[in-house]
DNA sequence: CGCGATTTGTTGCGATTGCAATTGTTGCAA
DNA sequence: TTGCAACAATTGCAATCGCAACAAATCGCG
C-alpha cells in the first residue's frame, strides 16, 4: 500500500541518524563503524578480523583499515592467533576501554532522547517490525548474491 | 527501555537496505543518491542545485558531482536560470525519463516485496513512528549545528 | 549609488568504503 | 608427501562524500 512512503521515511531517517551520530562521535575521533567495532571488542579473547567484518556488515578490507586506525589511536591491539598463523586477534587496550566508555555515554544519551518519544508498547512493535524486515532484506541480499556468484561460476 | 535495541536494529536494517538497493540499482548505472535525484526531477521547471542538496540531505558539492555524472550519462540537462545568473536549472532528458522508469520499476518491485510482510495497520503505525523520530532527530541535528556555528562565529 | 554580506555553484583535499588481486597459511585428498 | 582448494589479511584502485576555500552574482543597507 504505502510501501514507498515507509521506504522513503526509513531512508531519510537513516541519513539523519547517521548524520547525528557522526556529529556526536566526532568529538571522540570515531566514526560510526569504528565505534561499533569498539562496542564489540573486549580485553580478553579478542576477535578475528573476518568475524568482525561479518558482524559489522562490511568488507574484510574495510576491517583491516579500521583496525589500522584504531591501533594507531592506541585503542586496540593486534595479537597473533594461537591456533592459526593466518589469523589475528584484536583486543581493547586500557585506552580503548576509556574511549569507548566516553563515546558510549554520549551516544546512549542521544539515543535515549530520540527514542523517548516512543512508549514501551510502541517500542515493542517497532522492534518486532524491524526484525521481520531484517529477515526479509537479508534473504533478498543473499538471493541476489547467490544468483550473481552462480552466474559467474557457471557461465552456462 | 530498549532504546538501544531499536537503534541497533535500525542501523543494521539501514545497512541492509542500502546494500540491497545498490545491488538493484547497479544494473541501471545508478547509486541511491543518483536515483533519488532522478525521482525528484521532471522535464519542466527544473531544480536548482542548492534546492536539490537540501532535499537530498547532502552537500552542494555532492550535488555538483552528481549532476556532472547524470549529465555525462545524458539523463539530465543543465540550463541557466532565467532570473539569477548564479543558478542553474536541472531537468530530465528523454533518456532520463526512460532510465528513471526502468529503475523505478525494479526498486518499487523490491520495496513492495520487502514491506509486504507488514499489514496496513502495522504500516500505518510504522509510518507514524518514523515521522515522529524524524522530527526529533532533525531537531537534534539543528541544535548541534546551531551550537557549533554559533561557537565559531562568536568565539567568546 | 556603493560596498560589504550572502548566496550559488565549483574545486581541492582527505576520509571512507567496496571490489579485485595478491600473499601467506591451512586443510584435505590422492 | 604433495598438490590444490579454501581461508585470513592486506593492498591497489576507483567511487563516493563531507568540508573548506573560492569566484561570480545578487542583495541589502547606509
Amino acid at each position: 500500500m504505502d510501501d514507498y512512503q515507509d521506504y522513503r521515511l526509513f531512508q531519510e531517517l537513516s541519513l539523519l541518524l547517521d548524520h547525528a551520530d557522526r556529529l556526536v562521535l566526532r568529538q571522540f575521533r570515531l566514526n560510526t563503524l569504528q565505534y561499533n567495532a569498539l562496542l564489540l571488542l573486549d580485553t580478553d579473547e579478542g576477535w578475528r578480523l573476518t568475524d568482525l567484518s561479518e558482524r559489522l556488515l562490511c568488507e574484510r578490507s574495510t576491517v583491516t583499515r579500521l583496525v589500522d586506525y584504531l591501533e594507531s589511536e592506541g585503542l586496540i591491539a593486534r595479537s597473533p592467533d594461537p591456533g592459526d598463523r593466518r589469523s589475528q586477534r584484536v583486543t581493547l587496550t586500557a585506552a580503548g576501554v576509556a574511549r569507548r566508555r566516553e563515546a558510549q555515554a554520549a551516544i546512549e544519551e542521544a539515543i535515549g532522547r530520540r527514542f523517548s518519544i516512543l512508549n514501551s508498547e510502541e517500542e515493542r512493535q517497532l522492534i518486532a517490525m524491524l526484525k521481520r524486515l531484517r529477515t526479509v532484506v537479508s534473504a533478498e541480499i543473499a538471493e541476489i548474491e547467490a544468483a550473481s556468484s552462480e552466474a559467474s561460476s557457471t557461465p552456462s
